[in-house]
Parts: C-alpha cells; sequence; structure tokens
DNA sequence: CTCCTCATAAACAGAT
DNA sequence: TATCTGTTTATGAGGA
C-alpha cells in the first residue's frame, strides 16, 4: 500500500468516504478488490519459502519495508529487558568498540570460510545449479525446501541432508557449559566472585554476538527480500508459462513467448542462486557469533537452537515448518513467553522463540475464528490443536496446496508489484510536491507541524517520506485519505468558488488523483465545469464528462452509477451548466457567468475569504476546520501558488486565477467582457474581500481593488429561470434585480441559495 | 438553532 | 425492452 501509509497519517479532521475505507487505494486488480481479503491471504503463504521468513509475510515485508528493518535491528536488542533483573548485567556495559572490530574480522574470516565450506559441498552435493527443466525442479530448487515428509518428520533436529549444516556444525566446537548453566547458577544465588566475573564476561560475548547479529540482520534482510522478489518472478514467470501452455495451443505466438519466459526464467534463476548463496553467506554472518559464544566455553540446548537453523533458508523454512507442526511448542508460545522477554542469556533461546512465534504467527493466519482460513477451504476447526490437525492431514504438500499455493502466490506477487509501482510513484510524488512547494511558495514555510496534526498512523505507517513532505503534503488532498477512524464520506468540499484552486489543484496532484482512490475534495459541480473548459472545445458529452472523472480521479472508477447519478443530477441543477443541442446529441458548456454567480454568501466565507484560514478551508479542507499553526502558512503559500499561477495562465483580473480567464474562455460568453458582468461574476467573491485585502489581492488584483473599493453588497433574488445566456449577457445590472425565487415551495430551504450577493460596480 | 450547500438516493420521463 | 439521458424531489450531513 504505497499509500497507505501516508493516508494513515492525517488529522481528525480528514474524512474519509465510507465507500472509501476499505480500500484507500485502488489497485487495478478489478473494479472492488477487496485488498483485506488478500491481505489475509497473503499474509501466508503455504508456500513453504515463506515460511521460512519469519513475520515478514510478503505483503509486509513490502508494506513496512522500512519498519521491518528497524525490527529486525533494534527490537531484539532493545528488547533486552530483563524479567529477573538481578540476573543480567546492562545493556551497554561490555560494548567494546574495539572488541566488536576485532569480532568483526573474525566474522569476515569465518564467513570466508563458510562460503569455502558450502561451495564444497555444493561439489560434493553435485545437483549443481543447472536450470532446471522442468516447473517442478525450479520450485524445488528455489522454493524453499521441499519440505519433504521425511525431513518434517525430523522433529527441531539438525536437517540431515544439510550437508552444509552439518559441515557448519563441525567447525564449531563441541559447546560446554553454556547459558543453561548460568542461568542455573544465577538461579541458585550461589555465584562467587570469579564465577560472576566469569559470567560478565560470558555475557559481553553475548553481547557483542548480538550486536553483530544485528548489523548482518539487516543485509541478510535485504537479501531476503531479493530472494523473495526473484521467486516470486520465477512463480509469475511458470505461471505465465503454464497459462500459455493452456491456453496457448491455439496460437504459434505462444510459443515464441513460452521461449521468451523460458529464457527469462533461466535468467532468473541465476539471479536467485546468486542471491541464495549471498544469502547463505549472510546465514554464515550471523551465526559466526555464536561460534564465539560456544568457544568461550557455553554450553547449553538453547545456545545449540540456533544451529537448528541451517545456513540455508530451506532449512530454516524446514525448521519453520518443524516448529509449526509441534503443537505443544505453539502453544507453549502462545500461552507462555511474553514476547518482552529477552534476557541476554536467552539470546539463542530467543531466537528459536523467534521462529516459533514465526510459525505460530503463521499458523494464525491460516487460523480465524474457529475455521480454516485455508483458500476455498473454510473448515470448522475447534480449536488449534483441531486445526493444525487439520491442516496438516487436509493442507498436505500434495498438488492440490500447491496450486492453491501458488494461486496465492500469484495474488501476492501482483499486488506486491502493484504496491512497489504505488509506492514509487508515491515516492516521487511527494517528493515532487515537496519540491514544487519549495520552489513555488514565495514563503516557505517555517513552522513544523504540529505532533497533534501528525497522528501516531503516520509515525507508524509512514514509509520514509520527510516531515516536509508531509507538510506539504497536508494542503494536498493525499492526506484526506487518512483518518480511518473518521466515519463517514467527506462533507468539506473544496466549493465551486475555488474552482481556480481546483484547476491548479487538479493539475498539481493530477498523477495523484488519477491513482489514488482519494476522493477529490471538489464539489461536483466544480469538477463537471473542470471537464468541461478542460475540452477543447469547452463543451462535453454527458458521456465524456463520465470519461473525463474516470480518466481523471481514480475514485470516479468505483461507484459509477452514485457519482454518474450525482454528475447528471448537478447538470441538471445548476443553472451554469447549459445542455447545448447539437447535430450528434447534445453537448453540456459551462456558464461561467452563472457559475460565479451561485451561492456566493457561501462562498464568500470559503475559498475567497482571507486568505489565510478561510482560503486554506477551501484548499484542504482538512485545514478547514481546526487551522493549525502550520496550517496558515501552508494554506497562505498554497494561496499565493495560486495567485502565481493566476498571474502568470491568465490575462483577466479577479481576484482567482482561472475564474476569470475560465470566463473568458466560456464559449457562450466569449462576447460578454464588459465590466459590469466582469464585476457581477466577481460579485460574490469580492465581498469577503472588502476586509480581507491581503498579500493576495497585492499581486493579482489590482484591477479588482479599486473595485472593491465601491462595491455594494445587495440581497438580490434572481429567477435563474428567467436568465438565458442573452440576458445575462444582456447586463448584469437587469439580472440582479431581477425575480424572486423560484416558486418552489418546499419546506426546504435549498433556493434560498439563490439570494445573490452581488456586487455592483459602478466605477 | 437556523440557514445554506452539498451529496446522495430515487422516481420519473423521454430518447436511443 | 433495456439502457441512457435528463429532471426533479427528498433527505441528511455538516459548516457558518
Amino acid at each position: 500500500m504505497a499509500f497507505l501509509p501516508l493516508f494513515v497519517c492525517s488529522g481528525e479532521s480528514v474524512v474519509l468516504p465510507s465507500s472509501l475505507e476499505p480500500v484507500p487505494v485502488l489497485l487495478d486488480i478489478g473494479e472492488e478488490n477487496d485488498l483485506g481479503s488478500h491481505r489475509g491471504g497473503s499474509a501466508v503463504s503455504p508456500w513453504p519459502r515463506h515460511t521460512r521468513y519469519g513475520d515478514d509475510g510478503i505483503m509486509e515485508h513490502d508494506v513496512d519495508g522500512d519498519v521491518a528493518i528497524n525490527l529486525s535491528t533494534s527490537q531484539r536488542p532493545s528488547a533486552a529487558t530483563t524479567p529477573n533483573g538481578s540476573v543480567e548485567p546492562e545493556d551497554g556495559e561490555f560494548q567494546a568498540a574495539s572488541l566488536e572490530k576485532v569480532l568483526k574480522e573474525q566474522q569476515q574470516q569465518q564467513q570466508l570460510e563458510l562460503e569455502r565450506v558450502w561451495d564444497q559441498d555444493r561439489e560434493v552435493k553435485g545437483n549443481g545449479s543447472t536450470s532446471p527443466s522442468s516447473e517442478k525442479r525450479v520450485q524445488q530448487e528455489h522454493s524453499p525446501p521441499p519440505a519433504s515428509d521425511a525431513q518434517k518428520t525430523h522433529n527441531a533436529s539438525v536437517p540431515a541432508s544439510q550437508t552444509q549444516t552439518a559441515s557448519a556444525s563441525q567447525m564449531m566446537a563441541s559447546p560446554v557449559s553454556g547459558l543453561h548453566h548460568m542461568q542455573q547458577l544465577l538461579q541458585q544465588h550461589v555465584l562467587s566472585p570469579s564465577q560472576l566475573q566469569s559470567l560478565m564476561k560470558q555475557h559481553s560475548l553475548l553481547q557483542q554476538h548480538h550486536q553483530q547479529k544485528q548489523l548482518v540482520e539487516l543485509g541478510k534482510k535485504q537479501i531476503e527480500q531479493t530472494m523473495q522478489q526473484l521467486q516470486e518472478q520465477l512463480q509469475l514467470n511458470l505461471i505465465q508459462q503454464t497459462q500459455i501452455l493452456q491456453s496457448g495451443d491455439k496460437k504459434k505466438a505462444s510459443s515464441s513467448s513460452l521461449q521468451q519466459l523460458a529464457l527469462q526464467q533461466q535468467q532468473l534463476i541465476q539471479q536467485l542462486q546468486i542471491v541464495q548463496r549471498q544469502y547463505v553467506v549472510h546465514q554464515g554472518m550471523g551465526m559466526q557469533p555464536m561460534m564465539l559464544v560456544q568457544g568461550a566455553g557455553l554450553t547449553s540446548r538453547d545456545v545449540m537452537s540456533p544451529w537448528k537453523d541451517p545456513p540455508n533458508g530451506n532449512d530454516q523454512q524446514l525448521h519453520a515448518t518443524n516448529s509449526k507442526c509441534s503443537l505443544p511448542d505453539v502453544n507453549g508460545i502462545i500461552s507462555g513467553i511474553p514476547s518482552s522477554r529477552s534476557s541476554r542469556d536467552d539470546i539463542c533461546f530467543e531466537d528459536k522463540l523467534d521462529n516459533e512465534r514465526t510459525a505460530t504467527d503463521k499458523v494464525q493466519h491460516l487460523y480465524g475464528h474457529g475455521v480454516c482460513k485455508w483458500p476455498g477451504c473454510e473448515v470448522i476447526c475447534e480449536d488449534l490443536q483441531a486445526f493444525m490437525k487439520h491442516l496438516n492431514t487436509e493442507h498436505t504438500l500434495d498438488d492440490r496446496s500447491t496450486a492453491q499455493a501458488r494461486v496465492q502466490m500469484q495474488v501476492v506477487s501482483q499486488l506486491e508489484l502493484q504496491l512497489q509501482k504505488e509506492r514509487d510513484r508515491l515516492q516521487a510524488m511527494m517528493h515532487h510536491l515537496h519540491m514544487s512547494k519549495q520552489l513555488g511558495s514565495p514563503e516557505p514555510l517555517k513552522e513544523s507541524p504540529s505532533p497533534t496534526k501528525m497522528t501516531v498512523n503516520s509515525a507508524v505507517s509512514q514509509p520514509a517520506v520527510s516531515m516536509g513532505v508531509l507538510v506539504s503534503a497536508v494542503r494536498s488532498p493525499v492526506l484526506q485519505a487518512t483518518a480511518p477512524n473518521v466515519p463517514g464520506p467527506i462533507r468539506r468540499r473544496i466549493s465551486d468558488k475555488s474552482a481556480l484552486s481546483l484547476a491548479g489543484e487538479i493539475q498539481r496532484n493530477r498523477e495523484f488523483y488519477k491513482n489514488a482512490d482519494v476522493r477529490p475534495p471538489f464539489t461536483y459541480a466544480s469538477l463537471i465545469r473542470q471537464s468541461i473548459i478542460e475540452s477543447p472545445d469547452k463543451q462535453l458529452t454527458l458521456n465524456e464528462i463520465y470519461n473525463w472523472f474516470q480518466n481523471t480521479f481514480c475514485y470516479f472508477r468505483r461507484n459509477a452509477a452514485t457519482w454518474k447519478n450525482a454528475v447528471r443530477h448537478n447538470l441538471s441543477l445548476h443553472k451554469c451548466f447549459m445542455r447545448v443541442e447539437n447535430v450528434k446529441g447534445a453537448v453540456w458548456t459551462v456558464d461561467e457567468v452563472e457559475f460565479y454567480k451561485r451561492r456566493p454568501q457561501r462562498c464568500s466565507s470559503g475559498p475567497l475569504a482571507q486568505p489565510v484560514v478561510g482560503g486554506g478551508a477551501s484548499k484542504s479542507p482538512t485545514l478547514n476546520h481546526s487551522p493549525t499553526i502550520y496550517g496558515d502558512h501552508i494554506i497562505q503559500a498554497s494561496m499565493l501558488e495560486d495567485n502565481m499561477q493566476f498571474l502568470t495562465g491568465s490575462t483577466n483580473l479577479c481576484n482567482r486565477d482561472s475564474r476569470l480567464r475560465d470566463s473568458s474562455q466560456s464559449p457562450s460568453h466569449d462576447h460578454i467582457g464588459g465590466s459590469i458582468h466582469r464585476s457581477s461574476v466577481n460579485g460574490g467573491l469580492l465581498i469577503k474581500q472588502e476586509h480581507a485585502l491581503t498579500a493576495e489581492q497585492q499581486h493579482g488584483m489590482r484591477d479588482v481593488e479599486h473595485q472593491v473599493h465601491h462595491i455594494i453588497k445587495r440581497e438580490v433574488h434572481v429567477d435563474y429561470e428567467d436568465i438565458d445566456q442573452d440576458a445575462q449577457v444582456d447586463g448584469m445590472a437587469e439580472d440582479l434585480t431581477i425575480t424572486s425565487p423560484q416558486d418552489h415551495h418546499h419546506h426546504h430551504h435549498q433556493h434560498h441559495q439563490h439570494n445573490d450577493s452581488n456586487i455592483i460596480d459602478d466605477a
């Protein structure tokens, strides 16, 4: 979810349309894709290799990439809170940098050694790395460990098949008196000073080990990621092949594409092998500190546990599988050990725990609410135990499960690809916005975002986006997608009068709106108008308007019936939209005069109000409600930005850029241009400016300013029915005095909107 | 609290 | 007939 993190960071003032909530970002998977369900499924891939990667399900891995790394590098060490404080020395106590250096050197040596050993192993094994000829083969080679049944039975034992493991094990002296012993001593409180001293030494070594482990962890993670990606590409490739094979006998073209796929496959496999090798090396690095520990004379079953994780992803998976299958272990984890547990003595034990916890977590992804969540299964299992049994009997490594897993994998792959794309896009967008903000706003933002605005969510799930970017994003609609906790649709819309800013806003965020399933903060009327004035002929058919909505806004690719109805409704309702019969049907045009005439009283408080807060309100609904210290500045900046655009993009007066420009562009009003007309056009807008002549106006309102001095606010009842285009052109003076409110006698007030506050410029 | 704007739903009719 | 287009009414949310 590239956008998700961003979305989550908004303030409470943001409202998401209810329809949006489940799918903040629309992936092009389907109209009504249910990301949630995909997620649920993807979190646990039945595919063996996924088991090995611990808690980072594929999706999560990608989604929280940064977070994941952080966790891996910091969580464990920081989690070293001692349950029984007396036992454990302070964390930083023995962190000698020099020692670390030495250790690193040793580590490197041993890494080389490991590599060598591993190479030898490969030679011995003789199953080299020739490219697989069949699909199955590929799976076996690159996906984890075809945990064969035979291997499965070796619960928690060192996988015999892994010679490299054996080799590695041999490198290590047989462990003696380790953590276990240490713990016993400690528990008995019978430590002599010398014992204590040696204990401390051991501790320091352990710490060193752990630190190094962290260092290695990061690289490892990256490699794991790469491996995952490659494997998934491979899977994708295979799937494509299968598809072609299945449906391909018809076309010859498929044979060529097959060849291509095969080629790709080979390349992927090669890459994968390389990466896997790297991974092994890293595993060795991660393991190496343990050797030190052992060399120090520690011994313990727990210490041994890491060695159950062979320096190979396959075997790790096996281990995880074993853990998963070992019910007592699972239960123990669930019920027993607190996650915060981690004393130095337990480092290794904790590793084991991690793996087991991982297994448990994964199992939990397949089991929920008493139902097996295996794709297409939904068998009811009373308890975890029953589920485990079911899992181990029904979902074994057979063809069906494999196929299901493959499907799931495809789902995950596609989501992941999409995610990556979207994330990149987002990054680029944010970067761009940030840049343009800096360049575009004459007044750099000096305030820092108020912490209250940036919710916890933002901090948590926000990808690597700088605060500055976030700030700049505040005024962008991006943040609207946040605040998932806020129910109901967005009520705040940038009102019509801000259409000027609308043009710029849409332009600036075009890519964003196009791809993010975020409701644009503009009214339907504004959007319709925008669509029309963007068209070459300043006229569109209804269908073209639809298309514009869909092409411009991801949001409008859903719930078509709803918004289309709304569009039609708006077209009919607002007098500013005029239906023009055409040879080939009817087209809609915008009567700019009417457009600006509508509901002035409201708008005056909106976008055109004080450029400060009020204007900001229009700019960003999220700020409307509770302008913050930075909100004002941002708004100001953005308003200025708009004015800049106006200045450069329009020769018309008016305070708002596109407003008059658009007016001049209006097909039906090209000939208007009278000052009276214009002033009346601006009427509603200018009212508030009487007391809000700010820097904004100083920028581009010279023409307007002198008018403002003479403006007279008048309440006029205008019957739009009586004003046709020509009448309007004839003179606004008339239309200002024209009729009275309609004969609508509904209980409702909606027709008061026709009370126009117009400005007469008698200058 | 009232007024206003807007979104949404829906009924309905004519055109295609 | 089904669908599209266009009009109209009703209602509720939310802001000023």
